[in-house]
DNA sequence: AATGAATGAGAGTTCATTCAT
DNA sequence: CATGAATGAACTCTCATTCAT
């Protein structure tokens, strides 16, 4: 029984380490489930065994990696104790997680929207969890008096719009070349912009 | 001559509006020749004189996006004589223009990306066209001394991700219903972000 | 040992009731192994252990229906001692046995012609059980002087044939509700046509 | 136009022959519409560009032949100007008719039941279409006082039977040698079952 | 005996592109 | 210039069958 389970996970696991290999290197919609075959070592009839479809395959990833993301991301916020601290931390923490799984975050940032528009709404759901956490924090700010009254949505969506296009063109052109040389900038823009110095 | 000319402009302007409609409804991927065959009443052989092939209509559009955005914000740019608003003029034009061009738009910013890797070029060098006017705008206001040295690289491709993603959500969610209405506060997170005020 | 038995007897019946269910309810063709599977409550290796392959349950389900057809058959025959009736004895009961097993009654007379090729020499052989039957009975009824001498062969087939058709049409359009409703027209239709009264 | 219509009315006369071929060489299920790529010496987007699907091929050559078969019996009925020998020219035209087009037959009468239940409607209409023939030929019998009442839908659709399983096994035995050879004993079954002389 | 994960050949269908007219 | 019939490679998905456990 556990031995089927385990069989069965390590097999899940294969495909979709292939799958990210795969989507990230062709593109979502150029990828066929027969690269992801060949790149998992397995067989078709194996791959349809575990997911219903292609589409299964790429939310898996996706919900994986936003997983991943915010619970670092929640991480880092509860780690740093001091509240006027806590915004760098989670910007550093999403550069450091982004860095990291660049495979991964391209599914994520790029990729999602050419899996045509039934992913539009996945991806303003996943885009909104991580601009909601920023904007939890900058209610807090504005609550504890630290910063003044802000329309906290949009401030929040600009500021995971501007990290987003970072690490985007990271993605895409590979400049720069440490996702993390773009810190000092980001943070100083990000804290001065939300009234913070 | 001139008659040939017009009808031959009339025939891809048509080409092109149907592609619009098509592409934004559907997405690139999803749109079909055919669709735009019938949207735009030519024929296969019709819009295969007029583009090499499906690729070159979406990137003709793409330049049409790209040259309308830019013209609309050197414009912008230029009208306005105090260097302190220039920032602004650029914010509020783009907003301006983002939300009057909304296929247009969201071809240039979210269909783009979802394309296909051959696209990836283009997208971050029309974007790049965009950060490039916003750093030039920025290392002018380091060099007028109004503001303090920073990257104006990071800095720019920063504040146009904010816009981006503002305008992405915008398209996908309708949220806000008019997009200027994000203009205040963008514009406050901005002009405070680089160090202005 | 009998336990054995009795648990494969159970499980092999498990399996073929849940095929006559699945093959009436969605074709031969469109019934997959794991509907049956899932109908059965057993398992794929299960069914495969018990059957060589999907064609042999196909082929089991109608040996017996044919059986049980045929066993009917010789049986009404057999009790009914006037030789002018034997044949309306016949008639009543295969209307009676058709009509109490809808469901392999359909597969006899309609799922099997459209299989495939494979199938079209058992269902010939079928369907000539009980020609043969009936040519018998015809052949007895012309050596008895009773009816002037005819092509019994041509004859029977045909006999079969108008049941056949009388049935199947019962199957796929539910008319007539009962299908031994049609027994006094076929009788008649069949006496004369034989040259009886 | 013209020209282009030609071309096109001979394309698809190319692909219905090469379908009759291979569904009644393979069976419905078995052919692959590669089969009547090759067979046509078309291609397969050629096949899809005049039929939505295979399902659509099959139906059109069903209508063809139940349009061709109508036609002749109609034909037989009105040439026949004895009400008595209407009903031998019906089955004689429809015996030569069934054994000049001998594929075309077996589409109509075996494989039509293999291509999955949503034909049964179809079946049944076209089977209907041929017994409703025989049934308004009875009624006539009857109001002309030739023969006595009879249940005339039960009684045509037996007629149909009759011959429908002696084409049948023509078509999947081979027996009789001459579909016709039935005539004679088909004649007189038919005739006397119904009343006549 | 029984299970269900795994296989892979093959299915029907799509669609960017070509080209004879 | 314009048309639309034709092409064929490629796609996602299915399913009878196998086999390690």
């Amino acid at each position: 029984m556990t031995d089927r389970q385990d069989r069965s996970h390590t097999r899940i696991e294969k495909i979709l380490d292939a799958a990210v290999e795969i989507f990230s290197r062709k593109g979502y919609r150029d990828s066929g489930v027969d690269d992801i075959v060949v790149e998992s070592q397995t067989s078709k009839g194996g791959i349809y065994f575990h997911f219903p479809n292609k589409q299964a395959i790429f939310l898996t990833l996706l919900d994986r990696m936003a997983n991943l993301l915010h619970s670092r991301a929640e991480e880092a916020l509860n780690a740093e104790p001091d509240l006027l601290k806590k915004g760098d931390a989670l910007l550093l923490n999403m550069l450091k997680t982004f860095g990291s799984h660049r495979r991964l975050t391209q599914l994520f940032l790029v990729e999602a929207l050419g899996a045509g528009h039934e992913f539009n709404d996945k991806i303003m759901e996943l885009h909104g969890r991580f601009s909601t956490l920023v904007q939890s924090y900058l209610d807090e700010l504005v609550k504890a008096g630290v910063v003044a009254p802000i329309n906290s949505q949009v401030a929040s969506i600009a500021w995971f719009g501007a990290v987003n296009e970072t690490v985007t063109r990271w993605i895409l052109t590979g400049q720069p070349v440490n996702l993390e040389d773009a810190y000092p900038t980001l943070r100083l823009l990000l804290r001065r912009g939300v009234g913070l110095n």
